[in-house]
DNA sequence: GCCCCGCGTCAAGAACCCGTCAACGACGGT
DNA sequence: ACCGTCGTTGACGGGTTCTTGACGCGGGGC
């Protein structure tokens, strides 16, 4: 059964969708805003999410970021805004769609099979990248020590991290870190990556002052060495 | 390079999205009727779609239809049309996205780079250089010795190999090597190019005064000679 | 045989980049 | 309203990398 997640502040929307969903054989979970939205879809796991960009407390965009920090998870925006503007920011942020209210909702169906079908089948391969000294769950966005001792990491930390692990021993660039992590517009500011290293190694790293895992590729990049058994 | 092959059948739709597209630095391949675009996809392998529903010889499902038989190459239609029913027939025969006419060129680009951006970064072939002694991997930027043994390069040194490398056995003038690696402005210091070779030659050549791999062309340029089995 | 140009080598200074620390402000939660 | 967490930013010391100049060697032209 395939789980979707809708994300609408304004009731009769949210319930016109859920209607229209179930109807069609999917389950359904809600979320009123955008902090909602991160914690459900974090907890339910769904295979994809309709996102109205109009939210109380957040803007979309962020949210969308916030998803693809962390999930693959295909994002259909269903927003009244019209502009290119509009529709290139969420769709650069991360979004799969970007459907303009009002809608048909055959046609906002159909988008949904589309993006369904590019996901293909549910892939549920639980991503687990294990060190000697550290181990990380990406679905679950659970990091332990070799002791069993969990580590506490910010989204960001999480963000930079997953970027540089999905690519065992490939060398990842400054500009693709930061673009990836926050967004298209960067790609300069290398002090945040400074930063943000400097902290990973302090949490995940048996000595920090001498990266295992972690390497420093001076004037490009980042670069995850596994363990080489 | 990522390489997009646009049908359409108005020259002068066709050639406004092919200059947009090089501007954004696309390779572009086109086709002006189904036919030629199913041939032309199966012989350029693309790496996207742009196709326009209001094609002369065959209607567009069917060329998407045709496409899917064999590929899983994001598409994005282009059509005049703005019913539901055209929207829903095209994307469930397999398109990705659906973009009605006429529309801004930014946003048909962000749906580009959205279509691209989940089709993956094309893994593809991993680019690897092996020789008896040594061993480049360009994707990865790994450049390791015989015995496995990893060796550290600067980013100019990486420069340096990667153009010469990448044409196995054929000679790169100084000229090129330079404004490939320093710049469009450089083409004199041909210092620097002594320089990097020296030091590219004693952590990467079995006998560094010899050249094995690293030979020069006095007065031209460089060549890389791989081993001849 | 001599000269000269281009190449390889080396070393040293400059320029750049990284790791580290600390401070600040924005938010949420209590 | 207070507090803690998180992201952002600036500054500084130390290390790496790039640039630049000098020197010796060798081959081709004269």
């Amino acid at each position: 059964m395939t789980l979707v997640l809708v994300v609408e502040d304004e009731p009769q929307i949210s319930r016109a969708l859920v209607i229209n969903l179930k109807a069609r054989d999917y389950e359904v979970v809600t979320a009123g805003s955008g902090r909602d939205a991160l914690e459900t879809a974090a907890r339910e796991k769904p295979d994809a999410v309709l996102l109205d960009l109009g939210l109380p407390d957040m803007d979309g965009v962020d949210v969308v970021r916030g998803l693809r920090g962390w999930t693959a998870v295909p994002i259909l925006i269903l927003s009244v805004r019209d502009t290119e503007r509009d529709k290139v920011d969420a769709l650069d942020a991360g979004a799969d769609d970007y459907v303009t209210k009002p809608f048909g909702i055959d046609e906002l169906l159909a988008r949904l099979r589309a993006a369904l079908r590019r996901a293909g089948p549910h892939d549920a391969e639980d991503a687990v990248v294990e060190t000697a000294h550290f181990r990380l769950d990406l679905t679950d966005r659970r990091a332990e020590l070799g002791d069993g001792s969990a580590v506490h990491l910010t989204p960001t930390e999480w963000g930079v991290l997953e970027a540089i692990v999905s690519h065992p021993g490939r060398l990842v660039t400054q500009r693709q870190l930061l673009q990836q992590v926050w967004g298209p517009e960067y790609g300069e500011e290398t002090n945040y990556l400074r930063v943000y290293m400097a902290q990973l190694r302090r949490k995940l790293e048996p000595d920090p002052s001498r990266p295992r895992y972690l390497h420093t590729e001076p004037g490009i990049g980042y670069r995850f060495l596994p363990d080489t058994p």
